[in-house]
DNA sequence: TTGCTCCTCACGTCACGTGAGGTGGC
DNA sequence: TTGCTCCTCACGTCACGTGAGGTGGC
Protein backbone atom coordinates (compact mmCIF):
# COMPACT_ATOMS: atom_id res chain seq x y z
CA UNK A 1 0.00 0.00 0.00
CA UNK A 2 2.06 2.51 1.18
CA UNK A 3 5.76 3.22 -0.09
CA UNK A 4 8.56 1.93 1.91
CA UNK A 5 9.12 5.28 3.43
CA UNK A 6 12.38 5.50 4.94
CA UNK A 7 11.13 6.78 8.80
CA UNK A 8 13.01 9.86 9.85
CA UNK A 9 14.43 8.30 12.77
CA UNK A 10 15.93 4.96 13.69
CA UNK A 11 17.43 2.51 10.84
CA UNK A 12 16.18 2.46 7.11
CA UNK A 13 13.74 -0.24 7.08
CA UNK A 14 14.48 -3.14 5.06
CA UNK A 15 12.10 -3.12 1.90
CA UNK A 16 8.92 -1.42 3.48
CA UNK A 17 9.27 -4.13 6.69
CA UNK A 18 9.45 -3.03 10.17
CA UNK A 19 11.32 -4.93 12.73
CA UNK A 20 9.51 -5.95 15.98
CA UNK A 21 11.15 -2.81 18.05
CA UNK A 22 9.71 -0.35 14.68
CA UNK A 23 6.32 -1.84 15.55
CA UNK A 24 6.28 -1.38 19.15
CA UNK A 25 7.78 2.46 18.21
CA UNK A 26 4.69 3.29 16.11
CA UNK A 27 2.12 1.78 18.77
CA UNK A 28 3.20 2.99 22.37
CA UNK A 29 2.00 6.50 21.67
CA UNK A 30 -1.40 5.06 21.49
CA UNK A 31 -0.59 1.56 23.69
CA UNK A 32 1.42 2.54 26.45
CA UNK A 33 1.31 -0.74 28.05
CA UNK A 34 2.77 -2.61 25.09
CA UNK A 35 6.15 -4.29 25.24
CA UNK A 36 7.83 -6.74 22.50
CA UNK A 37 6.77 -9.95 24.91
CA UNK A 38 3.47 -8.82 24.08
CA UNK A 39 3.23 -8.62 20.59
CA UNK A 40 4.69 -11.79 20.65
CA UNK A 41 2.29 -12.99 22.59
CA UNK A 42 -0.10 -11.65 19.98
CA UNK A 43 1.44 -13.71 16.81
CA UNK A 44 1.30 -16.78 18.86
CA UNK A 45 -2.21 -16.10 19.45
CA UNK A 46 -2.66 -15.33 15.68
CA UNK A 47 -3.63 -11.66 15.48
CA UNK A 48 -0.89 -11.21 13.29
CA UNK A 49 2.06 -13.96 11.28
CA UNK A 50 4.54 -11.62 10.07
CA UNK A 51 6.72 -13.93 7.79
CA UNK A 52 10.04 -13.83 8.64
CA UNK A 53 13.78 -13.16 7.42
CA UNK A 54 16.09 -15.81 6.96
CA UNK A 55 18.09 -14.99 10.15
CA UNK A 56 14.29 -15.52 11.40
CA UNK A 57 13.45 -12.23 12.14
CA UNK A 58 10.04 -11.02 12.52
CA UNK A 59 9.05 -8.77 9.48
CA UNK A 60 5.91 -6.61 9.94
CA UNK A 61 3.48 -4.75 7.19
CA UNK A 62 1.83 -1.87 7.57
CA UNK A 63 -1.02 -4.00 7.55
CA UNK A 64 0.43 -6.00 10.41
CA UNK A 65 0.14 -2.85 12.21
CA UNK A 66 -3.35 -1.62 11.33
CA UNK A 67 -4.42 -5.35 12.54
CA UNK A 68 -2.58 -4.37 16.07
CA UNK A 69 -4.43 -1.46 16.08
CA UNK A 70 -7.62 -2.80 15.78
CA UNK A 71 -6.73 -5.81 18.60
CA UNK A 72 -5.73 -3.31 20.90
CA UNK A 73 -8.20 -1.02 20.50
CA UNK A 74 -11.12 -3.76 21.06
CA UNK A 75 -8.94 -5.43 23.84
CA UNK A 76 -8.50 -1.89 25.93
CA UNK A 77 -12.38 -0.15 24.93
CA UNK A 78 -14.71 -3.74 24.77
CA UNK A 79 -12.79 -6.08 26.78
CA UNK A 80 -13.05 -8.82 24.62
CA UNK A 81 -10.72 -11.72 24.83
CA UNK A 82 -8.43 -12.21 22.58
CA UNK A 83 -9.65 -15.37 20.91
CA UNK A 84 -12.66 -13.65 19.95
CA UNK A 85 -11.18 -10.85 18.47
CA UNK A 86 -8.91 -12.70 15.89
CA UNK A 87 -12.33 -14.71 15.07
CA UNK A 88 -13.61 -11.30 14.74
CA UNK A 89 -10.67 -10.37 12.59
CA UNK A 90 -10.83 -13.23 10.40
CA UNK A 91 -14.08 -12.82 9.35
CA UNK A 92 -13.57 -9.05 7.65
CA UNK A 93 -11.24 -9.39 4.96
CA UNK A 94 -8.47 -7.18 4.98
CA UNK A 95 -10.37 -4.52 3.21
CA UNK A 96 -11.98 -3.91 6.33
CA UNK A 97 -9.67 -2.69 8.84
CA UNK A 98 -12.20 0.45 8.84
CA UNK A 99 -16.02 -1.28 8.86
CA UNK A 100 -17.37 0.71 12.19
CA UNK A 101 -16.67 -1.40 15.97
CA UNK A 102 -18.49 -4.40 16.44
CA UNK A 103 -20.18 -3.24 19.67
CA UNK A 104 -20.87 -7.04 20.64
CA UNK A 105 -22.20 -7.67 24.39
CA UNK A 106 -20.34 -10.64 25.64
CA UNK A 107 -21.96 -11.30 28.80
CA UNK A 108 -25.48 -11.27 26.90
CA UNK A 109 -27.73 -11.97 30.30
CA UNK A 110 -31.34 -10.75 29.95
CA UNK A 111 -34.03 -10.45 32.64
CA UNK A 112 -37.79 -10.01 32.19
CA UNK A 113 -39.62 -7.29 33.52
CA UNK A 114 -40.30 -8.68 37.04
CA UNK A 115 -36.96 -10.40 37.25
CA UNK A 116 -35.25 -6.90 36.73
CA UNK A 117 -37.66 -5.24 39.16
CA UNK A 118 -36.91 -7.78 41.82
CA UNK A 119 -32.63 -7.81 40.97
CA UNK A 120 -32.99 -4.03 41.61
CA UNK A 121 -35.35 -4.02 44.09
CA UNK A 122 -37.39 -1.18 42.21
CA UNK A 123 -41.54 -0.27 42.36
CA UNK A 124 -42.84 -0.91 39.11
CA UNK A 125 -43.21 2.84 38.53
CA UNK A 126 -39.52 3.47 38.92
CA UNK A 127 -39.05 1.60 35.64
CA UNK A 128 -42.07 3.21 34.03
CA UNK A 129 -40.76 6.23 34.88
CA UNK A 130 -37.00 5.87 33.72
CA UNK A 131 -38.19 4.54 30.31
CA UNK A 132 -40.75 7.14 29.75
CA UNK A 133 -37.61 9.78 30.76
CA UNK A 134 -35.71 7.47 27.87
CA UNK A 135 -33.44 5.90 30.44
CA UNK A 136 -34.09 2.56 29.60
CA UNK A 137 -35.66 0.72 26.64
CA UNK A 138 -39.35 0.52 26.31
CA UNK A 139 -38.96 -3.41 26.21
CA UNK A 140 -39.50 -6.37 28.05
CA UNK A 141 -36.43 -7.45 28.29
CA UNK A 142 -33.20 -5.99 29.88
CA UNK A 143 -29.80 -6.52 30.04
CA UNK A 144 -27.18 -6.19 32.65
CA UNK A 145 -26.53 -2.43 32.21
CA UNK A 146 -29.87 -1.75 32.38
CA UNK A 147 -30.39 -3.86 35.76
CA UNK A 148 -27.65 -1.56 37.27
CA UNK A 149 -29.18 1.48 35.90
CA UNK A 150 -32.10 0.86 37.66
CA UNK A 151 -30.42 0.18 40.60
CA UNK A 152 -28.67 3.67 40.76
CA UNK A 153 -32.47 4.88 40.24
CA UNK A 154 -33.21 3.09 43.42
CA UNK A 155 -30.45 4.61 45.31
CA UNK A 156 -30.71 7.84 44.28
CA UNK A 157 -34.91 7.55 45.28
CA UNK A 158 -34.19 6.35 48.62
CA UNK A 159 -32.40 10.19 49.10
CA UNK A 160 -34.85 12.06 47.49
CA UNK A 161 -33.59 12.55 44.09
CA UNK A 162 -36.42 11.73 41.78
CA UNK A 163 -36.03 10.78 38.12
CA UNK A 164 -38.08 14.20 37.54
CA UNK A 165 -35.30 15.86 39.00
CA UNK A 166 -33.05 14.29 36.18
CA UNK A 167 -34.42 16.40 33.42
CA UNK A 168 -32.08 19.27 32.90
CA UNK A 169 -29.40 16.55 33.42
CA UNK A 170 -30.68 14.28 30.67
CA UNK A 171 -30.39 17.96 28.14
CA UNK A 172 -27.04 18.72 29.72
CA UNK A 173 -26.52 15.27 28.34
CA UNK A 174 -27.73 16.27 24.90
CA UNK A 175 -25.91 19.57 24.87
CA UNK A 176 -22.31 17.33 25.20
CA UNK A 177 -23.51 15.29 22.31
CA UNK A 178 -24.79 18.03 20.14
CA UNK A 179 -21.36 19.90 21.17
CA UNK A 180 -18.58 16.92 19.54
CA UNK A 181 -21.57 16.65 16.75
CA UNK A 182 -20.76 20.37 15.96
CA UNK A 183 -16.94 19.41 16.07
CA UNK A 184 -17.43 16.51 13.74
CA UNK A 185 -20.20 17.39 11.39
CA UNK A 186 -17.10 18.14 8.71
CA UNK A 187 -16.15 14.42 8.76
CA UNK A 188 -19.99 13.52 9.24
CA UNK A 189 -21.03 15.20 6.48
CA UNK A 190 -18.60 14.05 3.64
CA UNK A 191 -19.46 11.19 1.75
CA UNK A 192 -16.86 8.54 1.85
CA UNK A 193 -16.67 5.93 4.14
CA UNK A 194 -13.23 6.58 5.72
CA UNK A 195 -14.32 9.94 7.50
CA UNK A 196 -17.46 8.69 8.26
CA UNK A 197 -15.51 5.75 10.43
CA UNK A 198 -12.98 8.12 11.56
CA UNK A 199 -15.99 10.21 12.90
CA UNK A 200 -17.42 7.37 14.57
CA UNK A 201 -13.81 6.58 16.20
CA UNK A 202 -13.59 10.05 17.38
CA UNK A 203 -16.97 10.43 19.12
CA UNK A 204 -16.71 8.33 21.89
CA UNK A 205 -13.17 9.39 22.69
CA UNK A 206 -14.49 13.08 22.89
CA UNK A 207 -17.13 12.23 24.53
CA UNK A 208 -14.35 11.03 27.23
CA UNK A 209 -12.50 13.44 27.35
CA UNK A 210 -15.51 15.83 28.09
CA UNK A 211 -16.85 13.42 30.68
CA UNK A 212 -13.17 13.89 32.00
CA UNK A 213 -13.33 17.60 32.37
CA UNK A 214 -16.77 17.43 33.70
CA UNK A 215 -15.33 14.73 36.68
CA UNK A 216 -12.97 17.80 37.49
CA UNK A 217 -15.81 20.50 38.00
CA UNK A 218 -17.84 17.78 40.14
CA UNK A 219 -15.07 17.40 42.31
CA UNK A 220 -14.14 20.95 43.06
CA UNK A 221 -17.76 21.90 43.54
CA UNK A 222 -17.84 19.00 45.78
CA UNK A 223 -14.94 20.14 47.82
CA UNK A 224 -16.57 23.62 47.97
CA UNK A 225 -19.79 21.62 49.74
CA UNK A 226 -18.07 19.70 51.87
CA UNK A 227 -15.55 21.89 53.44
CA UNK B 1 -21.58 3.64 63.83
CA UNK B 2 -24.66 4.29 61.34
CA UNK B 3 -27.80 2.78 62.64
CA UNK B 4 -29.00 -0.66 60.89
CA UNK B 5 -31.49 0.53 58.58
CA UNK B 6 -33.40 -1.87 57.15
CA UNK B 7 -33.05 -1.06 53.35
CA UNK B 8 -36.90 -0.47 51.93
CA UNK B 9 -36.03 -3.32 49.41
CA UNK B 10 -34.59 -6.89 49.51
CA UNK B 11 -33.65 -9.09 52.61
CA UNK B 12 -33.20 -6.89 56.37
CA UNK B 13 -29.43 -6.43 56.69
CA UNK B 14 -28.73 -8.72 60.10
CA UNK B 15 -27.36 -5.71 62.30
CA UNK B 16 -26.07 -3.83 59.90
CA UNK B 17 -23.88 -5.94 58.01
CA UNK B 18 -24.05 -7.59 54.74
CA UNK B 19 -23.92 -10.29 52.94
CA UNK B 20 -21.29 -10.95 50.24
CA UNK B 21 -24.20 -10.31 47.49
CA UNK B 22 -25.57 -7.50 49.19
CA UNK B 23 -21.67 -6.08 48.68
CA UNK B 24 -22.16 -7.42 45.40
CA UNK B 25 -25.33 -5.61 44.76
CA UNK B 26 -23.47 -2.19 45.84
CA UNK B 27 -20.93 -2.29 43.73
CA UNK B 28 -22.32 -3.52 40.57
CA UNK B 29 -23.48 -0.25 38.86
CA UNK B 30 -19.60 1.37 39.25
CA UNK B 31 -17.94 -1.83 38.88
CA UNK B 32 -19.95 -4.15 36.30
CA UNK B 33 -17.31 -6.56 36.12
CA UNK B 34 -17.53 -7.63 39.61
CA UNK B 35 -18.31 -10.97 40.57
CA UNK B 36 -18.62 -13.15 44.17
CA UNK B 37 -15.24 -15.00 43.13
CA UNK B 38 -13.44 -11.80 42.80
CA UNK B 39 -14.77 -10.42 46.10
CA UNK B 40 -13.81 -13.73 47.52
CA UNK B 41 -10.46 -13.54 45.77
CA UNK B 42 -10.03 -9.85 47.18
CA UNK B 43 -10.60 -11.03 50.56
CA UNK B 44 -7.75 -13.72 50.00
CA UNK B 45 -5.43 -10.95 49.01
CA UNK B 46 -6.11 -9.15 52.06
CA UNK B 47 -7.54 -6.18 50.81
CA UNK B 48 -10.19 -6.76 53.13
CA UNK B 49 -11.01 -9.16 55.94
CA UNK B 50 -15.13 -9.39 56.89
CA UNK B 51 -15.59 -11.59 60.06
CA UNK B 52 -17.77 -14.31 59.53
CA UNK B 53 -21.09 -15.44 61.03
CA UNK B 54 -21.32 -18.58 63.11
CA UNK B 55 -21.95 -20.93 60.16
CA UNK B 56 -19.16 -19.21 58.27
CA UNK B 57 -20.98 -16.72 55.90
CA UNK B 58 -19.02 -13.33 55.26
CA UNK B 59 -20.05 -10.47 57.08
CA UNK B 60 -18.97 -7.00 55.54
CA UNK B 61 -19.77 -4.04 56.79
CA UNK B 62 -20.14 -0.27 55.02
CA UNK B 63 -16.02 0.43 56.14
CA UNK B 64 -15.22 -2.96 53.98
CA UNK B 65 -17.61 -1.63 50.93
CA UNK B 66 -15.30 1.89 51.22
CA UNK B 67 -12.26 -0.32 50.87
CA UNK B 68 -13.32 -2.19 48.13
CA UNK B 69 -14.43 0.74 46.19
CA UNK B 70 -11.11 2.48 46.55
CA UNK B 71 -8.78 -0.76 45.78
CA UNK B 72 -11.64 -1.39 42.83
CA UNK B 73 -10.65 2.18 41.95
CA UNK B 74 -7.61 1.99 42.11
CA UNK B 75 -7.35 -1.25 39.79
CA UNK B 76 -9.19 0.57 37.18
CA UNK B 77 -8.40 4.33 37.28
CA UNK B 78 -4.19 3.09 38.18
CA UNK B 79 -4.09 -0.21 37.09
CA UNK B 80 -2.05 -1.05 40.47
CA UNK B 81 -1.39 -4.41 41.68
CA UNK B 82 -3.36 -5.75 44.36
CA UNK B 83 -0.49 -6.15 46.71
CA UNK B 84 0.41 -2.31 46.20
CA UNK B 85 -3.23 -1.58 46.78
CA UNK B 86 -3.40 -3.63 50.24
CA UNK B 87 -0.08 -1.98 51.18
CA UNK B 88 -1.49 1.60 50.33
CA UNK B 89 -4.70 1.00 52.16
CA UNK B 90 -2.92 -0.63 55.44
CA UNK B 91 -0.83 2.41 55.43
CA UNK B 92 -3.82 4.82 56.00
CA UNK B 93 -5.51 4.10 59.06
CA UNK B 94 -9.33 3.47 59.49
CA UNK B 95 -9.66 7.11 59.99
CA UNK B 96 -9.46 7.84 57.04
CA UNK B 97 -12.11 6.27 55.60
CA UNK B 98 -13.78 9.42 55.90
CA UNK B 99 -11.54 11.84 54.89
CA UNK B 100 -12.83 12.64 51.39
CA UNK B 101 -11.21 10.82 48.39
CA UNK B 102 -7.38 9.36 48.71
CA UNK B 103 -6.53 11.18 45.40
CA UNK B 104 -3.01 9.69 45.59
CA UNK B 105 -1.68 10.09 42.65
CA UNK B 106 0.65 6.59 43.71
CA UNK B 107 3.64 8.44 41.69
CA UNK B 108 3.54 11.15 43.22
CA UNK B 109 4.98 13.22 39.97
CA UNK B 110 4.83 17.07 39.75
CA UNK B 111 5.62 19.04 37.04
CA UNK B 112 6.30 22.71 36.35
CA UNK B 113 3.77 25.36 34.38
CA UNK B 114 6.74 24.83 31.63
CA UNK B 115 7.13 21.49 31.91
CA UNK B 116 3.38 20.94 32.23
CA UNK B 117 2.65 22.62 29.05
CA UNK B 118 5.23 20.49 27.18
CA UNK B 119 4.38 17.28 28.50
CA UNK B 120 0.69 17.95 27.13
CA UNK B 121 1.60 19.95 24.40
CA UNK B 122 -0.61 22.58 24.80
CA UNK B 123 -0.29 26.42 24.55
CA UNK B 124 0.01 29.02 27.42
CA UNK B 125 -3.32 30.43 26.92
CA UNK B 126 -5.06 27.19 27.23
CA UNK B 127 -3.65 26.30 30.43
CA UNK B 128 -4.74 29.74 31.33
CA UNK B 129 -8.02 29.26 29.93
CA UNK B 130 -8.32 26.49 31.96
CA UNK B 131 -7.07 28.30 34.97
CA UNK B 132 -9.82 30.92 34.67
CA UNK B 133 -12.55 28.13 33.99
CA UNK B 134 -11.77 26.45 37.58
CA UNK B 135 -10.52 23.20 35.71
CA UNK B 136 -7.12 23.56 37.12
CA UNK B 137 -5.49 25.18 40.06
CA UNK B 138 -3.88 28.44 40.38
CA UNK B 139 -0.53 27.24 41.05
CA UNK B 140 2.84 26.65 39.60
CA UNK B 141 2.72 23.02 40.46
CA UNK B 142 1.15 20.30 38.86
CA UNK B 143 0.24 16.72 38.79
CA UNK B 144 -0.59 13.86 37.06
CA UNK B 145 -3.99 14.83 37.06
CA UNK B 146 -3.59 18.05 36.18
CA UNK B 147 -1.45 16.96 33.04
CA UNK B 148 -4.04 14.23 32.13
CA UNK B 149 -6.96 17.16 32.39
CA UNK B 150 -4.70 19.30 29.85
CA UNK B 151 -4.31 16.91 27.69
CA UNK B 152 -7.78 16.60 27.10
CA UNK B 153 -8.03 20.03 26.47
CA UNK B 154 -5.82 20.01 23.93
CA UNK B 155 -7.19 17.12 22.24
CA UNK B 156 -11.01 18.59 22.45
CA UNK B 157 -9.35 22.25 21.32
CA UNK B 158 -7.58 20.19 18.23
CA UNK B 159 -11.48 19.53 17.28
CA UNK B 160 -12.88 22.80 17.62
CA UNK B 161 -14.20 22.40 20.98
CA UNK B 162 -12.53 25.02 23.20
CA UNK B 163 -12.67 25.69 26.48
CA UNK B 164 -15.50 28.56 26.40
CA UNK B 165 -17.61 25.81 24.77
CA UNK B 166 -17.30 24.18 28.21
CA UNK B 167 -19.19 26.81 30.29
CA UNK B 168 -22.82 25.13 29.93
CA UNK B 169 -20.54 22.13 31.01
CA UNK B 170 -19.13 23.50 34.02
CA UNK B 171 -22.71 25.25 35.29
CA UNK B 172 -24.54 21.55 34.52
CA UNK B 173 -22.06 19.99 36.94
CA UNK B 174 -22.62 22.88 39.70
CA UNK B 175 -26.79 22.02 39.51
CA UNK B 176 -26.10 18.41 39.81
CA UNK B 177 -23.89 19.07 42.96
CA UNK B 178 -26.49 21.43 44.09
CA UNK B 179 -29.36 18.33 43.50
CA UNK B 180 -27.39 16.55 45.75
CA UNK B 181 -26.51 19.21 48.45
CA UNK B 182 -30.41 19.39 48.51
CA UNK B 183 -30.98 16.10 49.40
CA UNK B 184 -28.30 16.05 52.24
CA UNK B 185 -29.38 19.04 54.01
CA UNK B 186 -31.08 17.57 56.56
CA UNK B 187 -28.09 15.30 57.19
CA UNK B 188 -25.38 18.59 56.74
CA UNK B 189 -27.63 20.51 58.87
CA UNK B 190 -27.84 18.83 61.70
CA UNK B 191 -24.50 19.84 64.22
CA UNK B 192 -23.80 15.85 65.23
CA UNK B 193 -20.40 14.66 63.75
CA UNK B 194 -22.14 11.56 62.30
CA UNK B 195 -24.97 13.27 60.31
CA UNK B 196 -21.92 15.03 58.48
CA UNK B 197 -19.67 12.30 58.19
CA UNK B 198 -22.50 10.48 56.91
CA UNK B 199 -23.13 12.84 54.36
CA UNK B 200 -19.46 13.31 53.13
CA UNK B 201 -20.06 9.76 52.50
CA UNK B 202 -23.05 9.77 50.59
CA UNK B 203 -21.89 12.80 48.55
CA UNK B 204 -19.54 10.95 46.59
CA UNK B 205 -21.72 8.19 46.15
CA UNK B 206 -25.14 10.14 44.95
CA UNK B 207 -22.91 11.95 42.24
CA UNK B 208 -21.52 8.39 41.01
CA UNK B 209 -25.22 7.39 40.71
CA UNK B 210 -25.85 10.58 38.93
CA UNK B 211 -22.82 10.23 37.09
CA UNK B 212 -23.62 6.87 35.55
CA UNK B 213 -27.44 7.79 34.65
CA UNK B 214 -25.98 10.71 32.52
CA UNK B 215 -23.15 8.55 30.79
CA UNK B 216 -26.49 6.19 30.19
CA UNK B 217 -28.48 9.35 28.47
CA UNK B 218 -24.59 10.32 26.52
CA UNK B 219 -24.84 6.79 24.80
CA UNK B 220 -28.50 6.71 24.21
CA UNK B 221 -28.05 10.44 22.28
CA UNK B 222 -24.74 8.88 20.81
CA UNK B 223 -26.31 6.15 19.66
CA UNK B 224 -29.15 8.07 17.59
CA UNK B 225 -25.62 10.68 16.07
CA UNK B 226 -24.14 7.27 14.93
CA UNK B 227 -26.98 5.59 13.17
C1' DT C 1 35.26 -6.74 17.95
C1' DT C 2 31.57 -4.37 20.17
C1' DG C 3 26.89 -3.16 21.12
C1' DC C 4 22.45 -3.55 19.96
C1' DT C 5 18.44 -5.88 18.45
C1' DC C 6 16.39 -9.87 17.91
C1' DC C 7 15.42 -15.06 18.63
C1' DT C 8 13.31 -19.42 21.31
C1' DC C 9 11.90 -21.96 25.18
C1' DA C 10 10.71 -22.90 29.88
C1' DC C 11 8.82 -21.25 33.70
C1' DG C 12 6.47 -17.96 36.69
C1' DT C 13 2.74 -14.86 37.87
C1' DC C 14 -1.32 -12.26 38.38
C1' DA C 15 -6.15 -12.12 38.52
C1' DC C 16 -9.44 -14.28 38.49
C1' DG C 17 -13.47 -18.32 36.69
C1' DT C 18 -15.42 -22.86 37.12
C1' DG C 19 -17.19 -26.61 38.87
C1' DA C 20 -17.81 -30.31 42.60
C1' DG C 21 -19.68 -31.24 46.76
C1' DG C 22 -21.74 -29.53 50.77
C1' DT C 23 -24.19 -26.59 54.42
C1' DG C 24 -27.34 -22.73 56.29
C1' DG C 25 -31.76 -19.97 56.63
C1' DC C 26 -36.54 -18.28 55.98
C1' DT D 1 -39.32 -29.63 52.41
C1' DT D 2 -37.92 -26.43 48.93
C1' DG D 3 -35.20 -22.86 46.91
C1' DC D 4 -31.85 -19.69 47.47
C1' DT D 5 -27.59 -18.02 49.15
C1' DC D 6 -23.50 -19.02 50.76
C1' DC D 7 -19.22 -22.00 51.79
C1' DT D 8 -14.38 -24.39 50.57
C1' DC D 9 -11.06 -26.48 47.70
C1' DA D 10 -8.88 -27.97 43.52
C1' DC D 11 -8.02 -26.96 39.13
C1' DG D 12 -8.07 -24.30 34.85
C1' DT D 13 -7.29 -20.18 32.13
C1' DC D 14 -6.02 -15.93 30.17
C1' DA D 15 -2.58 -12.61 29.28
C1' DC D 16 1.25 -11.81 29.61
C1' DG D 17 6.62 -11.09 32.09
C1' DT D 18 11.15 -12.92 33.01
C1' DG D 19 15.17 -14.81 32.50
C1' DA D 20 18.64 -18.15 30.28
C1' DG D 21 21.21 -18.96 26.50
C1' DG D 22 22.15 -17.90 21.90
C1' DT D 23 22.52 -15.68 17.12
C1' DG D 24 22.48 -11.75 13.58
C1' DG D 25 23.83 -7.15 11.61
C1' DC D 26 26.00 -2.68 10.90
Amino acid sequence: MSPAASSPSGRPSTGGYLSIGQVLARLTPEFPQLSTSKLRFLEVQGIVTPTRTESGYRRFTSADVERLRTALTLQRDHYLPLAVIREHLDEQGDDSAIVPPPSIVPTARRYKRSEVLKAAGAPAALLDDAVSAGLLPAADSFDDRSLALLRSLVSLSDHGIQPRHLRAMRQAAERDVALVESALRPLLRRPDAGSRSKAHELAPELLRRLAELRAAYVQHALDDLLS
